[in-house]
DNA sequence: CGATTTTTCGTTAGCGTTTACGAAATGTGC
DNA sequence: GCACATTTCGTAAACGCTAACGAAAAATCG
């Protein structure tokens, strides 16, 4: 049925090994027998047959990609710009989208690593490292995005998320809002460290507000971050006074906080100006068009591949490298005052 | 240092066979004996080598997904379902996001065929079956989406695009619209489809329209859907008199073409109403939020995973089996003129 | 209790490739 | 033309698993 290596080695009279090492550009191979087989291999579009060479390398080609969510704007994009730089190198992507559920997160990377991956991307919704370790164990490179586990050895990816949070109420405050609140997100390194930019920059600014100002929407697994953006605006509408500017988690908590400041009777951003986080793609053509930080996910996406090829290309390189990119805010109508 | 089936068998005094026996779950090992084995697989995290298994069975628990566009809404939708319905039963995604780039498609389908997939589903952005016929040759499964290629023997996942058509096109005239335009898509049969379903609809309720109410925007490849859509509304707004409907091939170019209709001063739906293709998620947020033919992207995604398992359950099933979902309009304020 | 069936297990071979090693062919120095 | 290094190739074994067959053990029957 399909040609193997034995098949062109029988044709051309010479051993099995002889076509692989033409095939592999080895340098113990005369360059005439070498072009002799290419030809063959050529004519019959013959291909290696990676699983078996898997077997005997222990290296599959294959990348492992683990996200909360698939059709996130975020992780998207960090799919496509992985899937694109890994291609030359002839490096393919399984992907397992988890739905954000912790357990399925685990029993997927359980069953990945029986597929012997080259090398893991993992954007973790587990609050735990079980599911890191037993990649760990299993001696496989790990590359984290976007989360960060203190104490954890692995490779990181991502953007500087202090500064997000210092960046969006930053720009707040030099509209001129002085009452900011905050929908934060879950209780994890990302929503920690951009609630805490927020807050250095309150302080910076010797803005003082109360903690009712921070308010939680629940676990990404929870529900849509819309309708959780929605319940969330509630608490704001019940501050008194109300808060001139409100800095989202992220931008589909944003979209959802704003239907229902709509709802309310609110102008955005007259009577509250906001800022969202992920810059999605639609954020620029909603009903009121929202500031966001660009989180750089098509390049975060590209420097994944170029770690993951010096990784796999030299596997003793540094033990833990970490990538912090520099966040962006990209101005718009809803926060825009002056 | 990874545990293999030899450590287990020697740990126990039985054969490597029986281990294998014990996991796969067959009828010819005893009870007890079984137990035993797979207490000890579970304390040692045991997980069967799948590379080395796929060498022998030639099934390698991978399906291939190749979409022009990853990030596109109607395709990302899909691998979510698809990947979401493959888990229960151990099957792995990967994913190849074309770029839209016929030759690029080619080449990752060549490179795809050497891990041996079990099925391929294919979102082609060719014009032609090259890429497709090599996946034939290999006599791996081919699922279609979206895009049909008459006279070629696989099987088909999708919409009725004619229906898309007609839906959209009748639902203007209901709404009182006379002069109704068309920006197509390409000349594929996705486009023709949709276009056919346009011009049906039209002949149905008598209405005689010149050629230049249907305007191309280009090819996927050629640059964003949303800047296409803005090239094409400006040969529409040259038409005389201007139309009082629109029917876009889908939603990014309703986006750029809605867009440009503003800035001419145009009001939606009071001066044209609006039609788009695909109710992407963000569809429902636009400034005027946009009427919409849903295609079904949750459902087709789940319907190939139930195929594919199907497929490879039993190989000598249906040769050739097509699953045509139904469209649906989604009505929003971008068409609501009573 | 011996003959026969059924259950349980081990042996051998092979999946398609690469690695390690050694042999043959070719080239180089004098 | 001989000793040696170099280039080019082939043989054997292995990667971790499963398929096919047959042997041993246990169960069933008259």
């Amino acid at each position: 049925m399909t040609v193997r290596m034995k098949d062109i080695a029988a044709d051309l009279g010479v051993s099995v090994v002889t076509v692989s090492r033409a095939l592999r550009n080895r340098p113990d191979i005369a360059e005439a027998t070498k072009a002799r087989i290419l030809e063959r291999v050529k004519r019959l579009n013959y291909r290696p047959n990676l699983t078996a060479r898997s077997l005997v390398t222990g290296r599959s080609s294959l990348i492992g990609l683990v996200v909360p969510d698939l059709i996130h704007p975020f992780f998207g994009e960090i799919a496509k710009g992985l899937s694109a730089r890994l291609r030359d190198k002839e490096y393919y992507l399984i992907v397992s989208s988890s739905e954000s559920d912790p357990q399925l997160e685990q029993d997927e990377v359980e069953h990945m690593l029986a597929h012997h991956l080259d090398c893991f991307v993992v954007a973790s919704s587990r609050k735990d490292t079980d599911s890191l370790r037993r990649i760990d164990e299993a001696g496989v490179p790990l590359v984290l995005v976007d989360r960060r586990f203190p104490g954890f050895a692995s490779h990181f990816v991502g953007v500087d998320d202090v500064k997000v949070g210092e960046l969006a109420t930053e720009h707040l405050i030099a509209q001129g809002c002085r009452r900011i609140a905050h929908i934060r997100g879950p209780q994890t390194s990302i929503g920690n460290a951009r609630a805490e930019g927020y807050s250095n920059a309150l302080a910076r600014h010797g803005i003082k507000l109360p903690d009712s100002y921070v308010v939680a929407c629940g676990e990404a697994s929870d529900s849509d971050g819309e309708t959780r953006g929605r319940r969330a605006m509630e608490e704001i509408l019940a501050l008194k006074p109300c808060p001139d500017g409100l800095f989202c988690f992220n931008d589909t908590i944003a979209v959802g906080a704003m239907d229902r400041a709509f709802e309310a009777g609110l102008r955005i951003p007259k009577d509250i100006a906001v800022v969202g986080c992920g810059n999605f793609h639609y954020s620029s053509k909603l009903k009121v068009p929202l500031t966001s930080i660009d989180q750089k996910s098509r390049e975060i996406g590209e420097r994944i591949a170029k770690l993951i090829v010096s990784l796999l290309e030299k596997p003793h390189s540094a033990r833990s490298r970490s990538i912090v990119l520099e966040p962006e805010l990209i101005a718009r109508e809803s926060s825009r005052l002056r």
